[in-house]
Formats: structure tokens, C-alpha cells, sequence
DNA sequence: TGTGTAAGTAAGTGACTACTTGCATCTCTG
DNA sequence: CAGAGATGCAAGTAGTCACTTACTTACACA
């Protein structure tokens, strides 16, 4: 791996674990497995390198895409969610950090919200041609469901390992259970058939 | 004010500001209108003064009590959601910097978690009575559409200053639309009447 | 008046921090 | 082989940090 690649994945991890504060540059230089004048000579300075390593993270970062158009709804969503669930929980780490110094560190603030930003577009398009080709039966406002869907999924990532009592069991089918009662909330037929199959109204895919 | 209060009170304004690194003694005797020597001798370290500031925050933390039998759900959800947001949204600051450093200091994680398990705890409660009572006519599980009302809420409050446009307009009817979508997935009547689809039923005036 | 307690002042300690300088070494390329 | 650029090493600078020591002041109370 080239030398810079190794500093600014180190700086990544580093910050990771340990905030903007914490991310001494001798941390970051022993992590990289580099002597610590080289990230000086290299990026300048320690905030100039962990402003590099945030858009490299940001940059690759990818999740699933949602269609067009909606042919089905809960399969789509669903894995839209996991998907996004996935990326957060990966993250989680620099999330938390990101968001507790960005008062102080404004200048993060584009790293921190470029993905959600992203995604919220997404699910809102995605929600408003739902909307639009009659596949909601209930009304409501694609952006208020968007931010349901978003929320939870985000808290969930956040809150989990912190607190799992107050989290849906299993971890790994939470973001299908938010998906489906988002949906029953849009008034979206279950969609484990075809698109166009039945009429009924109600989703009893909780029965227990 | 008494000194120790002041020292108290200072120190968790620091710290919401700067984070427990950022949190210099000096910044926080300086806050304090208290000479740096003081906080020694009054909490002997500066973890144990944090610790000692978290605590009394934590314990004056109150909000909406929800009623142990539902009589108006929509009323009294959105009372307890917009009383849980207002809170997280003053907190918002201390929430962000205790949530990044909860990895650093596992020892502050009784003190984040308090608040949020005891509102899910009392959430719970109250939708388990909703669909005991028979006042829910779909399926759900409550913890899971627990999880859901209070995820959306955090979110918001963590993420609206940081993008505004992800979030439902205006602030202060977030937590009423979050909490109607909730309601219109556990097929809970509309309490206002001015739903387009399904039933629209009978007053819902019922307390003073 | 004497005593105990909480607070302030002044000075300093050792550890850590970002960052610099000077010089030696290595590797790649022409 | 020669030169250039990247890297390492040793040492150091100026600053900050939590925390300590030794001494002084202000005040309450008996």
C-alpha cells in the first residue's frame, strides 16, 4: 500500500477511535507504521490530513440504490434500509465523533452530512412516486416519512450497542421491522407478492 | 449561588461546548468565576468534577409523563413527543459530545442512557395498553414502534441544525407529524378528524 | 480573641502536543 | 553512475495540560 494511502487510512481509524483531539499526530504516524515528520511533510498539518481523510472516506462511500420507479415497495425499501443500516453501523464510530465536534469543527459539517443528505434525497423521490402512482392508499408527506425511516434506522445504528433493550431483536431484521411499519403507515399493500396482485388494505406481518 | 453549584453548572456548559478533552480546568474555573485551584479541592480530579456534573444533570432531567391507560393516544403522544424533543433539542449539544466520547470514557454511558431508556420504557408501556386496550386495529410490535417514534425524534433533534432541509417544516410540528404517522401505522383512529382516508370518528374532547 | 474552614495567590512539575530543523539514508530514474 | 526526491532519525521549540506545594486572606463561630 502506497505511504499515503497507509497515513490517511491510519488517520481514519485513528480518528475513529479517538476524536479530532485524540488523533495526535504520533498516534496517527505509529498506526500508519510512518515516522511522524512525514504526515507534516506530506499533508502539512494535522487538521489538513484528517480533512483529506474525511473526504476520502466520504468520497467511497456507496449504498444501495432505489429505483425509479417502485415495483416493489417492500422489497425494495427493505433493502434499501439494510443497506443504509449497514453503512451506519460500519460508521458508527466517526459518525458519533463527527457529530460531537462539529460545533467546534464546522468545517466537517460537509463530510458528516453529504451521506444522509444523499440517502434522504433518494428515499424522498422514491416515497413521492409511490405517492404519485397510487401505490399509498394513506396520505402523508414523503418528506415526514423519509425522516421516520431515516431516524430510525440512524438511531438504531447509533444507539444499539449502547442501550439493546430498547432496540427491536434481532439486530439484523431491525431495519425490515422500521421498513414494514413505515409502510403499513403509508397504507402499502405487502408486497411479497406481485406489485400488481391484491387489494387488501392491512399488513398482519407482525403476528406473533 | 453557592460555589459548588456554580463549579457544577460551569463544568457542564464546558463540556457541552468543548467535550470532556476541550473541557480544560481552567476553562471551567474561569466559567465558574472560581479559582482552578478550587475544583481540585472540591472534587479532588477533574474526571471525578465531570462525573459529578453529568450526575446532576442527568437527575434533573424530567419530561411528559404518559397516562398508564390511553384515553386521547393522539393527544397524549404528541404531548410526551414534543416534550421529549424540546428536551433532547436543549441538550442537544452535551448528547452529541457524550455519544462521541462514550467509547473513550464507557464510565459516562449510565449517565447518557438514563433518559432515553426511561422514555422507552414508558413508551412501551403505553403502546402495549394501546393494543390491549383494543384501540389499534393493525399488528405491531411495540417495542419496535417504539423504537420508531423516539428514533425519528432523536434524529431531528440531533440532525436539524445540521441540515434543516432533511426534516419535516416547520420544527415545531415535527414531532406531531412523526407521531400522527406512528398512529396511522397502528391504525389508532385520528383524534382531530381531519384524516382523508378511513374512519373518521367521534370527539375526542374528553379531559379538562 | 482564638480557631477552623474555605477560598485565593504564586510558582512550579512532568507529561504531552503540534510542528521545525539539520542531516543521513534509501530508492527510483535518466 | 549521478542526481533528485522521499523517508527516517535525533533533537529541539514553544505551548498546554492536570495537578501540586507552600503560603496568605476572609469569614463564621465560640
Amino acid at each position: 500500500m502506497n505511504h499515503r494511502d497507509a497515513i490517511l487510512a491510519a488517520a481514519a481509524g485513528v480518528f475513529a477511535k479517538h476524536g479530532f483531539r485524540g488523533s495526535t499526530t504520533r498516534r496517527i504516524a505509529d498506526a500508519a507504521g510512518v515516522n511522524e515528520i512525514t504526515l507534516f511533510r506530506q499533508f502539512g498539518s494535522k487538521q489538513a490530513l484528517i480533512h483529506e481523510a474525511m473526504r476520502h472516506l466520504t468520497q467511497s462511500a456507496v449504498f444501495a440504490l432505489l429505483p425509479d420507479t417502485p415495483v416493489n415497495p417492500e422489497r425494495e425499501l427493505t433493502d434499501w434500509s439494510e443497506s443504509f443500516i449497514q453503512h451506519l453501523r460500519l460508521q458508527s464510530s466517526i459518525i458519533r465523533k463527527t457529530m460531537g465536534e462539529i460545533e467546534e469543527r464546522p468545517d466537517m459539517c460537509e463530510f458528516a452530512t453529504d451521506v444522509p443528505r444523499r440517502a434522504s434525497n433518494d428515499l424522498c423521490h422514491y416515497l413521492t412516486a409511490l405517492k404519485r402512482q397510487g401505490m399509498a392508499t394513506e396520505e402523508f408527506e414523503p418528506k415526514t416519512a423519509a425522516a421516520m425511516l431515516m431516524g430510525s434506522i440512524f438511531a438504531d445504528a447509533m444507539g444499539r450497542d449502547m442501550m439493546p433493550d430498547v432496540f427491536p431483536q434481532p439486530e439484523t431484521k431491525a431495519a425490515h421491522k422500521y421498513t414494514q411499519l413505515l409502510l403499513q403507515a403509508l397504507g402499502v399493500e405487502n408486497g411479497s407478492g406481485k406489485a400488481t396482485s391484491k387489494q387488501t388494505k392491512r399488513s398482519k406481518q407482525f403476528s406473533a
